[in-house]
DNA sequence: CTTATTATG
DNA sequence: CATACTAAG
């Protein structure tokens, strides 16, 4: 019997949060595994102990695009394999995918994109979704060969049910909580077979909430969104024991409009 | 006999200039004309009590590139006439040049191109020494004949002599520094007839630099260069009683890389 | 509102 | 090194 606890964070620009607490954070952390999203950074543009903190190793996948996206994954073990990108030609390069293989588990680092409705953004999210739920499931069938569970960490930037957004009314018509889009998320549960842990533990709450707008006063009034997910399939998302949502990450600086989300297994 | 007090301030974004002391030292100068450089912004961007200061008139002369250069004028008195640009087809509506007609007297403010050896922005910047010292010696004569003095204020954007920047030896080869661009200035005191106000005031100092950069520690060490100027026709050049760079107008904080220069005459 | 980019100085 | 811009979120 062990524990694993891993940790998912959208950095929001890893230079930035660097210095604004991001490097304490990971050093006080109990995590095993962290996944990050929104690098914004190639690792050569990082300070060295940020790319190569004393403890880890980590997988960078930054984008091609300057400054855009970029993903990476922690381990305090080294990983046994490591993969960017799921098979696609047009994601691969963009910074949005990474998984490594620990003994037993694949642990995947996600930043879905985001869009907003009627722009070419929403119709690339769309076309991200189409290609990565048959990723999830070959990823799914793949490991169960190779007797390993799966862990999708990351920024899905879809909010899934009303409860994963303070104002889901007003949110109707607004990428992250469009009808398509949900049931995008609902395929990956009833589909693709992945369990939605945070949920799972805590079935009857609003959020909690992982991100919340830089604009007014989003994160006082804790007028947030729920989407950041760790998507397990069954029989890890049975042995996780605990999730919570580092709110107090942030604090006293925000270094992210996201905060950490932490998930804790007894293997 | 009365006073006339003549500022000239390169602002380095006047909005950024706001709310770090620009207003302050507005409010608190004697000055009875003030020409500003580096504007960068349209009248509308800008406070209300910024475009329209108590007790001053203002021309403003933005450029047609947001966030681009831009000069003003501001006049404690009303001016009896005022002009944007002066007849260049090419650098009209750039944001670098104005002027105002007070009673026996033109002031402009300028703002000469800044460029970089081997660049188009170096040839832009000659194309412009060209065109504006035909200015310098029409503006002259035009003025002469209607009874006026002129005094062209502003960021000229050249040390002439080897006094008037602290690193001479090793910016003989830049621009702002150039032996073509040193012999213009000298041009536009011979050949267009101005004199350098502070110059002749300060016959025999280095400097007083009234711009240095913002890398490196140049402010402290006073690094700098004397690239703002007040060109006068002779008389009024020789009312010229005091010259001072207001260095201390940057603290507690710079408002800008440049610190103004402001010149008393008494007429 | 914040992080990046780029151009300009 | 700083102020703008624009794209993105």
């Amino acid at each position: 019997m062990s524990t694993l606890t891993v940790t998912t964070a959208n950095v929001n620009g890893l230079r930035a949060a660097t210095g604004k607490g991001y490097v304490e954070w990971l050093a006080a952390t109990k995590a095993d595994v962290v996944c990050l999203q929104e690098v914004r950074a190639e690792p050569a543009q990082l300070a060295e102990h940020v790319r190569e903190p004393e403890g880890w190793h980590v997988l960078w996948a930054p984008s091609v695009a300057k400054g855009r996206a970029g993903v990476a994954v922690l381990s305090r073990t080294e990983p046994q394999d490591q993969r960017i990108g799921f098979g696609s030609t047009e994601f691969d390069a963009t910074g949005r995918y990474a998984e490594i293989d620990l003994p037993g588990l694949t642990v995947a680092s996600l930043y879905l994109p985001s869009g907003e409705v009627g722009t070419p953004r929403q119709e690339e999210k769309e076309r991200f979704q189409v290609e990565f739920l048959d990723h999830l499931k070959a990823l799914r069938e793949r490991a169960a060969a190779g007797g390993r569970e799966v862990l999708v960490c990351g920024d899905w930037n879809i909010a899934h049910h009303e409860a994963d957004l303070k104002n889901w009314k007003s949110n109707k018509k607004n990428s992250g909580f469009l009808p398509e889009e949900r049931a995008w998320m609902t395929r990956v549960i009833d589909e693709a077979g992945y369990v939605d842990t945070v949920r799972r533990l805590h079935p009857d709450v609003d959020g909690p909430y992982s991100w919340w707008s830089y604009r007014g006063r989003a994160f006082d009034n804790d007028s947030g969104w729920r989407i950041d997910y760790q998507m397990a399939t069954p029989a890890l998302a049975e042995k996780a024991t605990s999730a919570v949502v580092e709110r107090a990450a942030t604090h006293p600086e925000r270094w992210s409009d996201h905060a950490p989300v932490t998930v804790m297994f007894e293997l």
